[in-house]
RNA sequence: UGAGUAAAUCGCCUUAUCGCUACGUUUUAUACGUGGAGGAAAGUCUGAACACCAUAGUGCAACGCAGUGGUUAACAGCCACCGGCCGAAAGGUUAGGAAAAGUGCAACAGAAAGAAUGUACGGGUAAUGCCGUAGUGAAAUCAGGUAAACUCUGUGCGGUGCAAUGCCAUGUAUACCAGUGCUUGAAAGCGGCACGUUUGAUUGCUGGAGGGUAGGCAGCUAGAGUGUUUUGGUAACAAAGCACCGAGAUAAAUGAUAAGGGUCACGCCAAGGCGUGAUACAGAAUUCGGCUUAUAGAUUUACUUAAACA
RNA sequence: GGCGUCGUGGCCGAGUGGCUUAGGCACAGGUCUGCAAAACCUGCUACAGCGGUUCGAUUCCGCUCGACGCCU
């Protein structure tokens, strides 16, 4: 698994999205929250993977990009130690859900966290 | 040098590694190359382009604008001039038509707020009318004030917005209930009403309660474009020549990390170094013109004024 | 992205160019009671912010902020 995160990569179907939120399961490590949901897709990918940020906790749009682009660019990072061993799809949302605006180490250790957490609950 | 006014510009940079996205070439695994946020991209307050509704029609209503002239595709913008207000000045600011068409309103105070001319004193007169002053108030006898009160005058204006609109794919319900209609015309054409006009029915129309889709392509970026020079014009702006192509995403790209440097502030110090801190506001979503609002800091030009020196 | 509505005490909510604003609920104090409830009396706290028009603005106008709704 190479550090990419590409179009394919990404978790953009409406369906697969409302899907995840009515019937999927969430750790938290704070501040960030994993909701995840063993499906199966087309792609040829192990797992769809987006990130959001609450527009009532960051008001700016600046603000909210900059998030989202850390929290991308460590799943980007990270992922491989993690899911390499992932037999089925899955599909995952991360959520910001902190108040104050993030560091990069700060969002890289809490995700190693919740990575870890998730997967002693699959397992 | 201090204080100030106006206009314009910039608004972090470099390298390395790892990525994202569009296009092109190669290949259909990928690899390489090129491009990749703003002055406000923001608010959506305006004016247009474009699309559909009739090639967008008529009248009323509603709404916008309001000194004069110019500018523009258009405008509530901009420029020049006149008048008002503010400032010592440079300069700033200005919703600046009409009260002799009509209706309304004016708390408190005051005799009186539009209807009368009251009181005191003085002048004047035979006397009254008349003239002046006083007091209340924002406004007091002036054909009064008020139109960001109704209104009138002039002028402009059809509606909806790229979630417009067209096509493809997937999927379902031409079912159910109520009302109504079929040439003597229901209803629709997205507008508040009327007119007019077009379409118009056994798969009609309206309402209710529901069922399904929610993916892709086009629209989608070469344009009232950008830079520069010359000419015309006080200016806004216009014309011509030359050069250039500068984002196109859709749970939504334009980034992350590390190192070095720049700028500013403060502190230290034989004076050009060291340390610490800061480096704004903010992120395209059909496209342009403007307005409004947010913005650390820096630069340039012109001007006013005060002091000093020559 | 586009279009629209609203903002009045702790809460609900009326109002309108003129005494900083009706009422209810809540809260505090008092009367009553052995104590409380109810009732009665008194008090408390407000026109989202900034600017303009006006003699005077919660009201009229402009800008800003916040909340909410609609579209397919």
């Amino acid at each position: 698994m190479k550090y990419t995160y590409s179009k394919k990569e990404k978790l953009k179907s409406k369906i697969l999205i409302d899907q995840l939120f009515t019937e999927g399961q969430s750790v938290s490590a704070f501040p960030l929250r994993l909701v995840y949901l063993g499906i199966t897709f087309n792609d040829d990918v192990i797992a769809k993977t987006g990130v959001s940020v609450s527009k009532r906790n960051f008001k700016t749009a600046v603000d909210r990009n900059r998030i989202k682009r850390l929290l991308r660019e460590v799943y980007r990072l990270n992922k491989a130690t993690y899911f390499n061993n992932l037999t089925t799809q899955h599909a995952f949302m991360i959520l910001y859900i902190g108040k104050e605006k993030p560091t990069f180490t700060q969002i890289e250790t809490s995700m190693k966290r919740l990575f870890e957490k998730f997967l002693n609950k699959v397992s």
